[in-house]
RNA sequence: CGGGGAUUGGCGCAGUUGGCUAGCGCGCCGCGUUUGGGACGCGGAGGUCGGAGGUUCGAGUCCUCUAUCCCCGACCA
C-alpha cells in the first residue's frame, strides 16, 4: 500500500475520551475509527490486522475438521424461547428489534441456537455426526458499560465454533482438540507465554467452563494463576473447595488481572432436549445432539495484543498479525525514489505485505509513523543506490541498522512473510 | 444501573466575579526556505461554544431539562 492513497492519517493526540491504551494506539495509528461508545469501525490497517487474525484462526479451525459458515445476524425470537434465552431476565445483553408486521427479532449475541436449529434438519442419524461449524460473525450485546477501547465492545468480531455429536465422550476428545487447538493459536499471535487456560463458571451445564486468559494490567478479569502448571482459576469460582478440587495449592497462586481472549462452553445434551434435536443411533433409538462451542474474540484479540505489543514510540505488532511486514520510505534523491518504487514493486510481486511511505514529508515523519503504525522491519532507501549496493533494515524492536544487497534484503523479507 | 468527571473549528486545550470582532497549539490550504527522528518563515481557511428552554440590556460563562462520552463500581448466562 503506498501512503499518499491511503485515506487514514495517523495523530499525534490522542482524543481523551479515550482512557484505554489500545484505542489510543490504534486510533492515533489510524487503524480504527470510534463510532459511538463501543462500536468501532476497522479501517484499512485496522482491518489488515483483523484478517490476519481470521487467517490464523481459520487454519487452525479447519485442521479441525471445522466447515465455515456465516448465520445471519438476525435471529428470530421463537428459537431462543425454547431454550428460555429469549427472556431479558436470562440474558441481559440482547438487542431486540421487531419487523414491520410485529414479529420480534433479536440480533445475535451468540448462536448456539440457531445453529442447533439448523443442524436439526441436516442431521438424522449417527452417521451424520459429529459436525463441526465455525464462523466469522458480528456479535451485538447490548453491555450496560462498554469500555477499554476494542477489548469490550457492543458489537465485535467473534469466530465461533460449534461440535454438534453423539455423546459425551465424543464431545470431551473434541474439546480437548480445542483446547490445544486454542493454545497454539494464541502462541501464533504472539500471547501464548501470556495466555492460561481458566478454569470459570460452567452456566446451568457443567461445573466447570474453561477460558483463555491473557495476563494484562487492562484485563477485566481477575484469575489466580499457577504458572508453573499454567492453569488459572477465575474469581468467580474462587473458593477453597473448587482449589482442592483442581489440586492447586494456594499459596502458589498469583493473583492478577486478565482479558478473556477465548471461552469454551460444553452443553452436553441440554440443548438438543430443549430444542428437541434427536438423531437415532445405531440401534434405532432417538438421542439428543450434544453441543459444546468454542469461541474467541477476533477484535478483542486484536486489543489485547495491541495492549501487550507497544511502547512509548507505539504499536509493536508481531510479524503474524502486523498490517503490513514492511515499511518502505526513501530519503534524499531520485535516485533513491526509483530505487524504493523499484523495490516495492519486486517486494509486492513477490507477496510481501508493504507500507510505501511514498507521502512527500519530512524523514522524521516518517520514522514516527513507522514506529507508531509498529510495522515489524522498516527499509530505508537513501542516497544514490543501484543493484550492488546496500538497503537499510532495521526491527521495530531492536535500534540496530542492518545494510543488505537488494536480493539478500528481498529473500530474507520472502522467507519472513512464507513463515 | 449507582457514583464521579467531561462536552468550545478535524484533534488537544484556554476562556476570571456574565461584557466588546471566542483565543492558543497541532492539523489543513498557499508561497518560499528546508529534508536521517514528527522543520521554519510569511500569508490564509475553518468554530456560535453538545441540544432545547429560561434569567438578563447582554450568556461559552447563571438556572432547568436533555443527549453523548470517559472513569470507578455493579453486571458479564
Amino acid at each position: 500500500m503506498r501512503l499518499s492513497q491511503n485515506v487514514t492519517k495517523t495523530i499525534k493526540t490522542v482524543p481523551k475520551e479515550e482512557q484505554a491504551i489500545n484505542a489510543q494506539l490504534l486510533i492515533r495509528a489510524g487503524f480504527v475509527h470510534k463510532e459511538m461508545a463501543g462500536a468501532y469501525s476497522y479501517l484499512p490497517l485496522g482491518l489488515a490486522v483483523i484478517e490476519n487474525i481470521k487467517s490464523i484462526l481459520r487454519e487452525e479451525m479447519n485442521g479441525l475438521g471445522a466447515a465455515e459458515v456465516l448465520m445471519s445476524s438476525l435471529q428470530p425470537a421463537q428459537v431462543w424461547k425454547e431454550t428460555g434465552r429469549w427472556d431479558d431476565e436470562v440474558v441481559d445483553v440482547w438487542f431486540k428489534s421487531m419487523l414491520k408486521n410485529g414479529t420480534q427479532i433479536g440480533f445475535g449475541w451468540t448462536h448456539e441456537e440457531p445453529f442447533m436449529q439448523l443442524i436439526s434438519r441436516q442431521v438424522q442419524s449417527y452417521r451424520d455426526l459429529p459436525v463441526a461449524l465455525y464462523q466469522f460473525q458480528t456479535k451485538f450485546r447490548n453491555e450496560l458499560r462498554a469500555k477499554s477501547g476494542v477489548m469490550r465492545g457492543r458489537e465485535f468480531i467473534m469466530k465461533d465454533l460449534y461440535y454438534f455429536c453423539r455423546n459425551q465422550q465424543e464431545l470431551d476428545a473434541f474439546y480437548a482438540q480445542v483446547q490445544a487447538a486454542y493454545l497454539k493459536i494464541f502462541e501464533r499471535v504472539g500471547l501464548g507465554e501470556f495466555t492460561y487456560l481458566t478454569f470459570a463458571s460452567g452456566g446451568a451445564f457443567t461445573q466447570f467452563s474453561h477460558e483463555f486468559q491473557t495476563v494484562t494490567k487492562s484485563g477485566e478479569d481477575t484469575i489466580y494463576l499457577n504458572r508453573e502448571r499454567r492453569l488459572a482459576v477465575n474469581q468467580e469460582i474462587y473458593s477453597d473447595e473448587v482449589l482442592a478440587q483442581l489440586q492447586l495449592d494456594k499459596t502458589a497462586l498469583e493473583t492478577v488481572k486478565a482479558a478473556e481472549v477465548g471461552n469454551i462452553f460444553n452443553f452436553g445434551a441440554s440443548k438438543g432436549e430443549q430444542m428437541g434435536v434427536y438423531f437415532s443411533d445405531e440401534s434405532g433409538q432417538r438421542q439428543p445432539v450434544y453441543l459444546s462451542s468454542y469461541g474467541i474474540g477476533v477484535s478483542r484479540l486484536m486489543g489485547v495484543i495491541a495492549e501487550h505489543y507497544h511502547d512509548d514510540k507505539g504499536l509493536v505488532w508481531p510479524e503474524a498479525v502486523a498490517p503490513a511486514l514492511v515499511y518502505l520510505l526513501a530519503i534524499g534523491s531520485k535516485k533513491s525514489v526509483q530505487a524504493a518504487d523499484e523495490l516495492y514493486n519486486i517486494l509486492t510481486e513477490r507477496g510481501v505485505a508493504v507500507i510505501y511511505d511514498d507521502r512527500d514529508v519530512r524523514p522524521g515523519e516518517k520514522f514516527a509513523d513507522a514506529d507508531l503504525m509498529g510495522i515489524p522491519w522498516r527499509v530505508v532507501v537513501s542516497g544514490p543506490k543501484s543493484d550492488h549496493e546496500t538497503y537499510e533494515i532495521k526491527s521495530r524492536t531492536d535500534t540496530t541498522l542492518n545494510h543488505l544487497q537488494r536480493d539478500n534484503l528481498v529473500s530474507q523479507l520472502t522467507g519472513i512473510e512464507k513463515q
